[in-house]
DNA sequence: GTGGTCTAGACCACC
DNA sequence: GTGGTCTAGACCACA
């Protein structure tokens, strides 16, 4: 697993969501073992408390358990892992057709600019805000 | 204008944003004088000093520039505010590509998944996450 | 606001425990603004960070949110805190009923056995068990 | 014997439990021998280890006795079980009112509220705190 | 000054 | 060794 983190948003969130991206595109099957909290930290290279925190979360949502002292495994309900996925999807798209028509592009503007769009956009430039 | 702010991100980003958007969907017209920082600020029933910090952004983007007695106007350049707008669509797009990407989605998938997307697509909770 | 604890739960959990007993019987208004993270923490004899700790989960529940700077607040929603009340009495009885019928009492015994008992009811020894 | 574990509490605890539950409702009578602590190990999934210390704390209690060769027997002392068993009643019993009127309800309530109470009360989610 | 985040380091219960 | 909790202390963005 490689991890790489950006200064805008905090850490811990951002392990949250590698991990969570982890599991939900198969890296972390269902039903696995993950690797320990101190392990998880030390490689991506952050204090424990912060990784420790980012799993609580995850637990939260129920994609992960942890057995009391056996260690923490990915959720086997393949279900819950899907609904995620789709979920994510859908707020995705929601905030990008939200943000679109912001800027005025019309519903049919925003589907016919999207297939031209290929690797390497360009310069656009950081976060394009609220 | 209507004025409205979540609590996930600082208000003087979210006052950068919406007034850019403001300008860039022409709520506030190329070259049109912009109300005074004070009055914006009691509008958005926000601090001054926030007010001003965005206005201050803005700027420096160059979608508005200050005459010493006279005000803050809109930039007449309108290539320029309309590259803005290709820049922050741009941007949107490349995010979103990103982001469907990372959960597993093709090019395709996002292509044909899209356009069923309407209002209200379900109850995704919260950030979706980096 | 008088705070005390006991070993057999975490810290932050007791705190939930006792704030949230505040908000819902009113010793926190709705709307009212707490204290500060710093000042409970001091107040309560425990860590700045596990205060947050605490805080955050009510937040989570909704019972108390926070305003970037000013500071956090009881929920307005009374229909909420009250919506916790009766959840909360709902899961003791709910457990209640449930551990009594574990020891081999009915309904109709417990429901006579529960009027006599009254204040300081003798020698029973710490934590029943589950 | 059925065994289950939720994983708020440790394993020996909700063990000792569980035991006691069984000797006070008579699934394990007075004087009867009980399967050795391995045998009840691998009929719960737990460790061996972990059964033996339940066991050592059944016996403090008194609840259970080992005869060196011949293995552990449940107390022949009915008085003794009986008078655990109104103990932990009275216990839960207290517990149960403290809390209620912690969240403000006069006993009065408390007693109308119960006989309506019903399998399944509603969702209130996970630990009502302490 | 407020909430929020992060680190470092420690201790504990459990198995 | 595992997860979990707690403390102490620091730094930051925000208004």
């Amino acid at each position: 697993m490689k991890w790489y983190f950006s200064n805008d948003a905090p850490i811990y969130a951002q392990l949250i969501g590698q991990i969570r991206r982890g599991i939900v595109s198969g890296v972390f099957p269902p039903g696995e073992r993950l690797p320990s909290v101190r392990e998880l930290a030390t490689e991506a290279g952050v204090n424990p408390n912060t990784m420790q925190r980012a799993m609580a979360e995850l637990e939260r949502d129920g994609l992960v358990y942890s057995q009391r002292t056996a260690g923490r495994f990915v959720t086997e309900d393949r279900g819950r892992i899907d609904d995620f996925r789709r979920r994510l999807a859908a707020e995705h798209v929601r905030r990008f057709l939200e943000d679109m028509e912001q800027l005025g592009f019309s519903r049919g503007e925003i589907l016919s600019l999207l297939p031209q769009a290929t690797r390497k956009e360009g310069d656009a430039h950081g976060d394009p805000g609220m």
